[in-house]
DNA sequence: TTTCAAATGTGACGTAGGTCACACAAGTTC
DNA sequence: GAACTTGTGTGACCTACGTCACATTTGAAA
């Protein structure tokens, strides 16, 4: 029990932390933001948005690692974002036009999230002026790393955007399995592999 | 002159019809709001953002069609967007960090667009809560869009992301060049001719 | 109307990366 | 510590697409 609370406070300085770094809220204002979220803790393998799904929430890592990923109707699978703390995760499309989700997030460790529901994420927005200023510079962060990880699709090979990737989150290295990386940066796994042993 | 003034009134128009399709201004609001654009006219071929040069506005289409773009060191050149009429288009990386442009702005035929700068931007977010609103949304869309072209790109193979755009914009077909085109699907122009010459 | 540049088509050939097949290593689960 | 499952390495072969070269067409400019 102590330290399910212990928890309890930590997740909660952990996303005050990342929302001053943005934005200045009161005490007050901060709590009753935080009152909207929902803590959840998901294993390994453990999935938390399937294609088909209605899209409720979205989610901001504590600690772990999840993915965001595409299945095609060849079953290959293409990794659109390795979320890793603090970072915000869901079907993006899906939560703002309210259709089911195509894109599915899964835990690629053990991992502990903080849920926001679409519904609440606009009322906050509504009602805190600087809530919504923060959605709004946190959406501008991803369109537009969005936006290079397009240019470097286009422009470089499979070897140049794996050690771009690697120099960007070198954490990623000890966590996710290589044949996730190979789906993250569009190649076979076999083309990985040969790319770091030659 | 009296065009001059028609001119005028009807980029007002077009801008206010875009954004009533979001958020509610009223009028006097709305007046403000626009007192801070600038309307500019390009001639086909006009560059507007070159890389290197210090990015101080976004840019709205009234009409025409821009082009937004990289070129990498082998004069190579990758389409980021084509910005049609009631887009928006600029370098955004360069705008919201401060930076130089790494990206370039011009135009592909004759074009009217409107201007706000950053720092414009940001006064008129802060002290208008639904304007923040608006482009709050209009970067959701961004995001979500450049999310989806990712997947195609590395999901479908050129054939099938040409038919897509095609599908989607049809008017690029008449006002874009085919090499342009290509630059945007990320094959070479070559490729792309004997794509729909078989 | 001539002239020049930009855009497009097309053949020959090269190559990065995909696919399939199978082997082996490393974790998990009972 | 068996028996799985999951991840990784590697060879042989295939294919989509790039590159280079040159021809042709279209459109702008003078």
């Amino acid at each position: 029990m102590a330290i399910l609370i212990f928890e309890i406070m930590e997740a909660k300085e952990i996303l005050k932390e990342h929302m001053a770094k943005i934005i200045q809220l009161t005490d007050e204002q901060f709590d009753y933001f935080f009152s909207h979220f929902k803590q959840q803790t998901y294993k390994k393998g453990q999935s938390i948005i399937s294609a088909g799904d209605k899209v409720e929430c979205e989610y901001f890592v504590l600690n772990g690692c999840l993915k965001s990923f595409y299945i095609n109707d060849d079953l290959k699978m293409f990794i659109l974002q390795f979320a890793m703390p603090t970072w915000w995760t869901s079907d993006f499309n899906a939560l703002y036009s309210n259709t089911r989700a195509t894109i599915n997030v899964d835990c690629i460790i053990d991992s502990e999230v903080l849920c926001l529901s679409n519904a609440d994420r606009e009322k906050l927005c509504n009602e805190i002026h600087q809530v919504e200023h923060f959605f709004r510079w946190r959406t501008n962060k991803g369109y537009v790393a969005s936006q290079k990880r397009l240019l470097s699709l286009m422009n470089n090979d499979a070897r140049h955007r794996y050690e771009e990737l690697l120099a960007q989150y070198p954490a990623l290295y000890n966590i996710v399995p290589k044949h996730l990386i190979a789906a993250y940066l569009g190649v076979s796994r076999e083309t990985l592999s040969r790319l770091y042993h030659s």
